[in-house]
Formats: structure tokens, sequence, C-alpha cells
DNA sequence: GATTGTTTTATACAAACGTTTGATTACTAG
DNA sequence: CTAGTAATCAAACGTTTGTATAAAACAATC
């Protein structure tokens, strides 16, 4: 029973998963509306109606990609960036804040995957449909809330609690700027995004919100 | 001849602005692809083929939209920041970094202009096509040269230029990102985007990126 | 008032869209 | 081998898409 089920599934998936890699990739580049259902199944070397039959409709199908390609990526880059904090000993605010640039920047993801995971959440924030909300409860929120743990954690107690959150949010946009601006930033910096660039970006980012965080907890032990 | 060619163009923009205007909403609505022609003279009131005759075709109205719409908005929003930066006297890091946020958060625009004003521009981030290069070229690119030229002077002399280049994408990133994802950061502090939010992140923006910067110059008299 | 050039109109077109259908193949279970 | 289920396929569905066209309406000049 366990086999037939396993094999099955197999076969099943082997074209399903086939369309949600060409759909993932599509939809990263072009945008929901620019792809059309006949460039996934010809991209995917299947059969046009294997879409609908897979997954019911083309809405259906997106949501997929980001319920089961994007969610689990973010999960990893999460996992990163807590196994970069934890390595790090202490929970200081440059640890707190280089772990997450780190991740994020030279995180688990290969740039190939970088590129996708980037790009189908900045066409999400720009137009935001159905999977803004998943994407938002399931990633966004808990990221949020266990940075607010950390830095709280690692702050003077006396902060009020929405300086603390406009402090991650303001981490959050150089982090994620770097990300997303990748083509003007490089353009007008001239310099490519390769390891050297990438390293220098991450200490920038620590220097700029260490200092920009304000105050000057244990970690400065003079 | 005067009046004849003013009446003349009168007449001739009316539907032609009213195309524009309507092709500009629906554009930041919902996004190129997501727009059909029908759709935008429907909206404008007049008829279908209004738009291969005033545009020559769809791809053009959008182009036309931002070099007509969009950039000179984008002028309005540096002029602001010009004269606030000038308001203020001299030129010191908070001075800059506070007329920045103030002309993008507060500025010219009204709401719903600055709704559409930000909606645009990260669709065409989320996904360049032509629009990018016109934008990036008349507008981002002569703000950047403009914001080096001034932190430059009001920062010491032995900073080292791509330094100063990656500060001011940070200050970018968190002016950019408290317009970008103002959904996300309104459901997360439970706070909308009144008078009052947007006073405290301009505050927020300015004391975070002027200790970011990481030097005390001259505006620090101590 | 006829003429000329410009704008608007209704209509048509082929192509592309998402989705459905019914036949056909592949595979498993009895 | 046969029955039955799941997956693939070619073909077609009815819409909607962007664009083209030719006639009508309009405005200005002579």
């Amino acid at each position: 029973m366990d086999d037939r089920q396993k094999e099955n599934n197999n076969k099943n998936d082997r074209t399903k998963e086939r369309i949600l890699d060409a759909a993932e990739a599509l939809f990263a580049l072009k945008g929901y509306d620019a792809v059309s259902v006949r460039e996934i199944t010809g991209a995917a070397d299947c059969n046009l109606a294997a879409v609908n039959y897979h997954f019911g409709n083309k809405q259906n199908l997106y949501m997929e990609v980001f319920r089961s390609c994007w969610l689990p990526r973010a999960m990893r880059i999460q996992e990163c960036f807590q196994d970069l904090l934890a390595a790090n000993g202490t929970i200081t605010p440059s640890a707190i804040v280089q772990s997450l640039a780190r991740a994020f920047l030279e995180g688990p993801l290969s740039e190939e995957e970088r590129k996708r995971h980037h790009q189908l959440i900045s066409g999400e924030m720009a137009k935001p449909s159905q999977a803004y909300k998943l994407v938002a409860d399931e990633a966004f929120r808990p990221l949020f809330e266990s940075l607010l743990k950390d830095l709280r954690s690692a702050l003077p107690d006396d902060i009020e609690e929405e300086r603390l959150a406009l402090n991650i949010f303001s981490v959050f946009a150089m982090v994620l700027y770097f990300n997303f601006a990748r083509p003007m930033i490089s353009s007008f910096t001239g310099r490519s995004y390769d390891a050297d660039f990438k390293g220098r970006l991450v200490d920038h980012i620590v220097e700029f919100a260490v200092n920009g965080l304000g105050v000057k907890p244990k970690e400065t032990p003079l």
C-alpha cells in the first residue's frame, strides 16, 4: 500500500513538479499576467491541459508556486539566519544584523534561486494577490516576531516597542533593498554582485544598522 | 496662429489627457499586462481606437505615462527636497536625510498621487521594461548624484567614494521601503499612515540614518 | 458653402487566451 | 487477461486581446 502510494505520487509528481518549476521561473521572470498556460506547459514539455488537470486553473498553480516553492525557501533562509546567530555565541545587535544580512545576501540559496525568490516576492509586493497573505502570515510575520524577541533581549529594557519595530523595518529595508535594487546599485557603483561586493555590503549593513540602532549595549565593552 | 495652435492642442489633448490619466491609474493598480486597451478607453470614456490614434499602440501609451506623468512628479519631489534642504540653512547630514524623507513621505504629492507614483515604479523595478531606463537616467541618477555631492560636502573629506554611495543607498532603502511596504508595516505595527505616523517615520529615519552614517561632523558642535 | 485636415466612431480581424471535452494511453489490482 | 483508475493527449470551446480600416463627425480656411 505504501509502495503503491509512493510510486503513484512519484509518477504524478514528475510532470506536476516540472510544471511547478517552469511556472515559478516564468512567473518570476515576467509576472503572472504576462505568462500564458501554453508557455508554461511548453517549458515543462507537457500537454496544455496538464495545468488544469493537476492544479485546477492558472491561479491555483500560481498559489501553489508560493506554497511549495517560495515558502520552503523562505524557511531555509530563516533557518540559516538562526544557525548563524546561534553560531555567533552571544546575541548582540551586530550579531543579529550580520546574521540576517548574510542569510539573505549570501545565504543557502544559489544565485539562480535567490533571483527567483526575490523576483517573485517583488512582484507580489508591487501588486499583492492572494499569495501576499500567505507569505505575510507564514514567512514575514514569524521572522518579524523572532527578530523582535532577539533584539529586545539584546537592547536595553527601556526601549519602546514601536521604536523596536521601526528598527527592525529599517534593517529589513536595507537587506531587501540591496537585493531588490541590484540593477540600479550595480549600475551606479559599477560593481557586480560577486562574493567580494556582497561581503562589502554585509559589512556596510552591519555598521550602518548597528550605529543606527543608536544604543551602545554590552557589545562595546569599552 | 498661436490661438489656433493652442485651441487645437487643447481640443486634441482633452481625450489624450483623459486616456493618459486613466491609463496611469489602471497601470498603477493592476500592472501593464493586466490592463486592456478596452479597459483604459472605457475609463477615459472614449473610443477604443483612440489609444492607437493618439499613441500608436499600448506600449507607447505606457511609456508616455512615465514620460509625461511619472517624471514630472519625480521632479516635483526632487524640487521639494532641494527647497527643504535650502530652507534648512547649513547642509548637514541630518538636514539632508530629513529633507529627503519629508519630500518622499509628506512631500508635494497628494495621497492618491503618491500611491500611483510608488506603485508605478514598484512595478517597473519588479519587472523592468523600457521605462526603467528612462526613469533611471532622468530621475534616479540625477538625484543620486545630487545627494552624493551634498553628502560629500557635509561629511569629512577622507570618506571613500564607495562608502558614500552605500550610505546613500541605505537612506534610499529606508525612505523607499517605508513607502513600499506600507501594507506590511501598517499591519505589523497596527498604525495607519496618517500625518502623525508619517512624522514619526521621518524622525526615525533621520535618527537611524544619521547615526548610521557613523561620523560626527560639525553638526554636533559639542 | 465647399474644401481640407483632424479627430472620433463603429466594426472587423486574426491571434492568443484560459478552460473543457472525450478519446487514448499507462498502469494497477483482482 | 480483464476491469478500472489515473494521466496524457489533440482538438475545440467561447472570450478577450491588440490593432487596423474605412466611414462619419468635426473644425478651420478659403
